[in-house]
DNA sequence: TAGGATAACTTTTTT
DNA sequence: AGTTATCCTA
């Protein structure tokens, strides 16, 4: 502890001592930043600042962890509790509902995910009598969230010509009505969206310059981390926190910004020193993470950008293997290519597959990554997709309880109010919206006395209505004096929940029980370790803030748990982790950079900075590939490989294998390598040897015409006969025969059988296996 | 109103 | 391909 600054080169260690106002710390790729963040804040507790004086915030729940932990093993686990160190989502939420009545919302209020706000959205334009193919509930909630994360209020938005304009010009006039109406329902809701956590912290600041004053005056230091990725709001928060003691440490990479389509502006730090005239700027350009390959390689991506804070990454480790890159027929092929190389690098040089990511762009790509990693028996995890508490069963639990803690939740109410179902559906629910629209109260108010609000039901329904509330009244008195764990226990029964899904013998309702019993397992540990630092009575309310704002929760894992596995994610999900060896798949036109970023202003120049960030996080090898089809919303697309791989400097990329096209070409060339050799590709040298470039690919060959097979065979077709030839669109097959197949690649025809519309082959292909072929179906050239 | 069957649509990334 | 929305029937 005494001697930890010795551990810092110069760069990180004037970063970490410099204290005495406002500094930006341009932190490249591998740089050891969350090294000198960690090392700051334990700097400045050895330096007179108490825990509390310090609010670190970052992006993810998973950086926030990180640092946590680090921070404890450096000044213990008492001091580093108590630090605000988190998100920004969920310190500002804290800070919300502490101040919560002086913005007119309860401090218990809710906080709806991207699916209750989506869901919202849609409601209000179904009950405005709008056309949701003009106005998309998807494109509205984007229009609203890019409004908040720009401070944007529904007057203001109301206000701008600019922007009422654009929605005229857009054929979506009523925009600004839908964001007013959505605005006022979730007030009434008692309901914050994400984006409402900064929004109306900065509102909370605008109209109530003593809280303003409070905090700033209480955080003596604020730190932030990837402030490349801040969109307005947030930079607004820092900007207002910092004012009055200007002790400000923000730590960040240009090149890694890619979060824009949350709002994130680059030019938050692009223009920081514009901004804060003497803000100091430390630059950490030593890469201790990559070999010099690498750093090279991702530094010739990264300059074709035209904006950026110039900085000279270098390594000192060494030189290293190339990049090396391979294209492959399909999707299919390539994850096949990809499982065989992490199985080399694990028999053949003894990486553990734990020292393996496989990085994508899309969630959709882990699929086919994932069968054929099975296939091989090695173990895998995937990341991301659907978060444990965005399954169905577990919202509906999770509704139940946010409803007993906060009853004017509307999407909660709609939720849970026919789930299980007890016969009220959507005519009632629409007649309860209605009333709650007309009288200004909320659901669950109406649905208590919905006689009382005029709705027009009749006996059954109102008594159906009536034992609804009652039942959630009465979880509230239970979660007076219940635990958690307790209340959720009788919740899950009481509302019949765990009768339904004990009643469906399906596999996915097996898979939903466990689940359930998962969520209880989880509510009970929060309980449990609320109770170890002191909390005697962990409340719900709680339990529901952290899950809100957590992405996911870890599976619990135990000594049988295997450690060793290959990670699978997307490139967002990697950023800030490192890994030996780091494949990179799908680096395609449309895929990466992504079809919708392209006609984004400097949409490509962010894609391209994805790519960067994907690169960088590789220590040793770095395996690119790409494929020449793809199977996309359901169907076989051909794609061309992409720009991307033009843009590194080709000394440091050795091609493995590039297919032949069986479509026209891109008129991308790498030259080298044919696709029968990517088989053999199981050693990996280590020299630095550009390839020679060879001649580009090999003319277009004939297609079969797949929609009219013609008929070959005149005799009756007698069950799968075996054949010694068969011709079929004006060519002989036979065995031996070298096909292309648009999805297996290269092969050897075995067999041959059947005759007409049941001819089918048998193919060996070289790196696929053996497969049959109906001929009617099947999708293959001739190869030569 | 419930539940099944068909149609439609999706897909960039996440707090 | 897979999920979700909508429609139709009981």
């Amino acid at each position: 502890m005494e001697n930890y600054l010795d551990s810092l080169n110069p760069a990180q260690r004037a970063a970490v001592e410099y204290c005495d106002g406002p500094q930006l710390v341009i932190a490249g790729a591998g740089s050891g930043k969350t090294r000198v963040l960690t090392m700051k804040i334990a700097y400045l507790l050895q330096h007179g600042y108490e825990p509390s004086d310090i609010i670190a915030l970052t992006f993810t729940k998973k950086a926030a962890t990180e640092m946590q932990n680090r921070i404890q093993e450096l000044v213990g686990a008492g001091r580093a509790r108590r630090l605000w160190m988190g998100t920004f989502h969920s310190l500002f939420s804290r800070i919300l509902r502490r101040e919560a009545e002086r913005i007119g919302f309860p401090h218990d209020f809710t906080i709806y995910d991207q699916q209750d706000s989506r869901n919202l959205v849609k409601a209000i334009i179904k009950e405005m009598g709008l056309d949701d193919k003009q106005y998309k509930p998807n494109s509205i909630q984007a229009i609203i969230s890019n409004a908040k994360n720009n401070l944007v209020t529904p007057s203001m938005y109301m206000a701008n010509r600019e922007l009422i304009m654009y929605d005229q010009q857009a054929r979506r006039p009523r925009t600004s009505e839908i964001y007013v109406n959505y605005w006022n329902r979730c007030q009434q809701a008692g309901a914050m969206d994400f984006d409402d956590l900064l929004l109306y912290t900065n509102i909370l600041f605008r109209d109530h310059p003593d809280v303003l004053q409070f905090y700033q005056d209480y955080f003596k230091y604020v730190l932030v981390d990837e402030y490349q990725d801040t969109n307005r709001a947030q930079h607004m928060i820092v900007e207002q926190l910092s004012r009055q003691h200007r002790h400000l440490c923000v730590v960040g990479d240009d090149a890694q910004s890619i979060y824009s389509f949350r709002g994130a502006n680059i030019r938050n730090i692009l223009d920081l020193s514009k901004q804060i005239p003497d803000i100091k700027i430390f630059k950490l350009e030593q890469n201790y993470r990559s070999t010099q390959n690498i750093v090279d390689a991702a530094n010739s991506l990264i300059s074709k950008n035209r904006e950026q804070i110039r900085k000279t990454i270098f390594s000192q480790k060494e030189r290293g293997s190339l990049l090396r890159l391979s294209g492959s027929y399909s999707d299919l092929e390539e994850a096949y290519q990809v499982a065989q190389r992490i199985e080399a690098l694990h028999k053949q040089e003894g990486f553990h597959y734990a020292d393996c990511a496989v990085l994508y762009r899309t969630n959709a790509q882990s699929r086919t990554l994932e069968e054929a990693l099975r296939k091989r028996g090695i173990e895998y995890r995937i990341f991301g997709g659907l978060s444990f508490y965005q399954r169905k069963e577990i919202k509906d639990v999770l509704a139940y309880l946010r409803l007993i803690i906060n009853p004017a939740d509307e999407e909660s109410f709609k939720r849970v109010v026919n789930y299980p179902a007890r016969g009220i559906g959507d005519t009632t629910v629409g007649k309860l919206v209605e009333a709650m629209r007309t009288t200004g109260t909320n659901l669950f108010e109406v649905c208590s006395d919905p006689v009382g609000h005029s709705v027009a039901v009749n006996r059954g329904t109102e008594k159906k209505l009536t034992d609804f509330a009652q039942m959630i009244r009465h979880f509230q008195e239970l979660n007076q004096t219940l635990n958690a764990y307790e209340l959720t226990s009788r919740v899950v029964i009481e509302s019949c929940i765990k009768a339904d899904l004990a009643g469906d013998t399906s596999i996915e309702a097996k898979s939903r029980r466990e689940n359930v019993e998962e969520l209880l397992t989880a509510i009970q540990t929060f309980v449990i370790s609320g109770a170890e630092e002191g909390n005697e009575h962990t409340q719900l309310v709680d339990f529901l803030a952290d899950v809100s704002l957590s992405g996911d929760v870890e599976p619990n894992e135990d000594e049988n748990t295997n450690h060793d596995y290959v990670a699978m994610m997307t490139i967002h999900q990697a950023k800030g982790l490192e890994f030996q060896n780091v494949f990179i798949v799908g680096i395609e036109e449309d895929l990466l950079p992504s079809d919708m970023s392209i006609d984004e202003p400097n949409g490509v120049e962010e894609e391209r900075r994805l790519f960067y960030v994907a690169i960088t996080r590789a220590e040793q090898n770095c395996f690119l590939s790409y494929a020449r089809s793809r199977f996309r919303n359901g169907q076989s697309k051909a794609c061309r490989p992409s720009r991307f791989l033009k843009d590194i400097d080709q000394r440091f990329v050795q091609t493995l294998s590039s297919p032949t096209s069986s479509y026209g070409d891109g008129g991308f060339s790498t030259g080298g390598g044919t696709f029968g050799e990517s088989r053999t590709v199981g050693t990996f040298s280590n020299s630095y040897r550009p390839e020679p470039q060879r001649p580009a690919e090999q003319p277009r060959r004939s297609v079969l015409d797949l929609n009219h097979p013609r008929k070959v065979a005149t005799r009756p077709t007698d069950a799968l006969s075996h054949e010694t030839s068969i011709t079929f669109g004006g060519h002989l097959l036979e065995k031996g025969t070298r096909i292309v197949h648009d999805r297996f690649g290269k092969g050897t025809i075995t067999d041959l059988s059947g005759t007409a519309d049941n001819a089918r082959i048998n193919v060996h292909f070289d790196t696929m296996g053996d497969k049959t072929l109906l001929l009617k179906f099947a999708k293959f050239t001739l190869d030569k």
